[in-house]
DNA sequence: TGCGATTACGTATCGCGTAAATATC
DNA sequence: GATATTTACGCGATACGTAATCGCA
């Protein structure tokens, strides 16, 4: 029925996930910031809430080149599902 | 890149998603409450949320047996694999 | 009339932006 | 020393619970 979810909390937004794909595409935060259309805070904040959320690291922070952590890159594919999952049921919901 | 997401909204949160499927797993508002231990308005509110983020109705009010729209039937499979995507991306997060 | 869902409303929490601080190379 | 991210902090918005109301059979 539901699915065991281990540790992982169900208050996070798909704005946070879509987040994390973009910081992945744009290769930074500043970047993927302005975007989304959004500060450099705030979006750093999306990407913590997740992380909080998930109860762990997925990306290694000062580093020159942005570098995901082993958990980032094996939650990435998921992130995509599930925002594609979404889109899916939206343009279903509203034509 | 990011997909189309026709008039719908990336506000919604996981929780809101699981609520809607709670919603018809146990047939009303009222069980699927208690069940999420949460209150009836509560409950309420995050099913209207999610209707409002999607900009569409989801299930018919007013009616002795719980119904879905045919929005809402559409959405339902899509709610399950977004929910499922992230039970595995949480998992394979954090063991 | 009774049960189920919504509305009203107060409160606590969250999310984001501006400004300041910190860290890495 | 410059660029990139986080922290501090304040304000506006959101989410939930309690209480009251509405609606349908």
């Amino acid at each position: 029925m539901t699915p065991p979810l281990t540790g992982a909390r169900l208050s996070v937004s798909l704005a946070e996930i879509a987040a994390f794909i973009a910081l992945v595409e744009h290769g930074g935060f500043t970047v993927a910031a302005r975007e989304l259309h959004l500060s450099q805070p705030g979006f750093s904040g999306r990407i913590s809430r997740l992380e909080r959320a998930l109860g762990v690291r997925l990306v290694d922070r000062g580093v020159r080149r942005l570098t995901l952590t082993a958990e980032g890159r094996a939650f990435l594919p998921r992130a995509r599902q599930i925002i594609e999952s979404y889109a899916a049921g939206a343009s279903v919901a509203n034509g």
